[in-house]
DNA sequence: ACTTGCTTACCGACCGGTAAGTAATAGCCG
DNA sequence: CGGCTATTACTTACCGGTCGGTAAGCAAGT
């Protein structure tokens, strides 16, 4: 009757096994497609049948909802809450392409199916992901409202100007290889300066800040993550 | 013996129900995905049975590459040839990126495809098209290493740059509606601006630029697409 | 004896694709 | 002009293969 007591002998049971799988199938459905990813595919990847790979998981449609709401999860522990923590929007905002850019750097995953594969749900699993997606995208908005409102934001829509920035971000899971010529600090350096650059007004690198006068506002360590 | 003759009285004949097939084609592909998207579901669309479908396209890979290639063709007149008679980076970066977008705006379907959906291709074919945007992407980054030259690129890396700007503008086909409340010219005057402030150091909107010195080599009908 | 963690064997649905036939039209012959 | 043939533009019927998913059973541990 204990669906989480676990802790047995055998290689790998219960938990640890379920999580193996997951994070196999995130990998295989973010490199080939949800579509493209056969059970059975990831079934033998997982060295099971496909029968032992339902022993796990209920279908495809709930594998794929347990995957993107584990990356909602992550988005908003990883992202969200350390940004709700910094008072200048400016400061939020470079940290929330920082971070997140970070997520899609660093063991994609999960993360990355966000981005597309929505059309693998069911509608209730979908209205519920779209949804979490909505709430982290208004979030964004907002903070570049609250720029807007101090006159720091160059004179573009929020709206046409959140999506950019995401578009910006969430695309480096299409081209950034973890096993490149291509350092992820780097490149989340980078993308930050360019997004951060590109719609805030009076924009400065948090590196050689420190001499501005509301730098005991600003975290280094959060900003930088 | 004539595969283009064509000309007859019959509603739709040969050559004008083909390019019908490939527009509603690649709306679908663009709006469900390539693989969620079967060829009995194209088939009716354009109302015909399967066997029917066949009789103008080989096959499901060789009409997805059609739609890529005419996608390419469509990129390479209308974003890359213009851009080469600017002589100024950064007017032909602003050009880039207004061009680019503007394709996916207005009609978006074929081009639009070209960002997801390689997967579905042959690898002969899959080779063919990764070549072309290959051949695009670099035309961009060159359009940078131009600007680097000049000292107008903030200290970026061109390559991780390059992938942001098309990133950002790809992303419109994600999101804008044409329906919806936002005007298309607006949206790509938003985008190209953020784009380009985000790379270049003297960034100017083109607009209300005349006053500068070097305003008679910056011609506004072309910049602004 | 019972639960856990699997396996072999199998299901119906749907996929891309095709063989074969057919109604309508075009072109040619007398 | 009528009559014949060939081509065009499809259709009905069907193929093998793969998909997501399941029924039933089995070996091992408790």
């Amino acid at each position: 009757m204990s669906t989480k007591t676990s802790k047995k002998k055998a290689g790998l049971f219960d938990d640890e096994r379920a999580g193996n799988i997951y994070r196999i199938a995130a990998q295989m459905i973010h490199e080939k497609g949800f579509d493209a990813t056969s059970m059975n595919a990831i079934a033998e990847a997982v060295d099971l049948t496909k029968p032992g790979l339902y022993y796990y998981v209920k279908g495809k449609k709930e594998l794929l909802f347990a995957i993107m709401s584990f990356a909602m999860d992550l988005l908003e522990k990883e992202v969200v809450q350390p940004a709700k923590e910094l008072d200048r929007p400016q400061d939020r905002l470079r940290l929330i392409v920082r971070r997140h850019a970070r997520l899609l750097t660093h063991e994609s995953g999960a993360v990355a199916i966000l981005i597309d594969e929505v059309g693998g749900l069911s509608d209730a699993q979908r209205d519920e992901i779209t949804e979490r997606k909505r709430a982290y995208f208004d979030f964004i908005r907002e903070t570049l409202e609250a720029l807007k409102a101090e006159g720091e934001l160059f004179d573009v829509d929020t709206t046409t100007a959140t999506f950019s920035l995401l578009g910006m971000v969430m695309w480096i899971c299409r081209w950034y290889q973890p096993g490149g010529r291509m350092d992820s600090d780097e490149v989340v350096n980078d993308v930050a300066e360019i997004a951060v650059r590109g719609l805030v007004r009076g924009s400065r690198s948090p590196i050689g800040a420190e001499a501005d006068t509301e730098a005991a506002n600003l975290d280094l360590e959060n900003v930088l993550s």
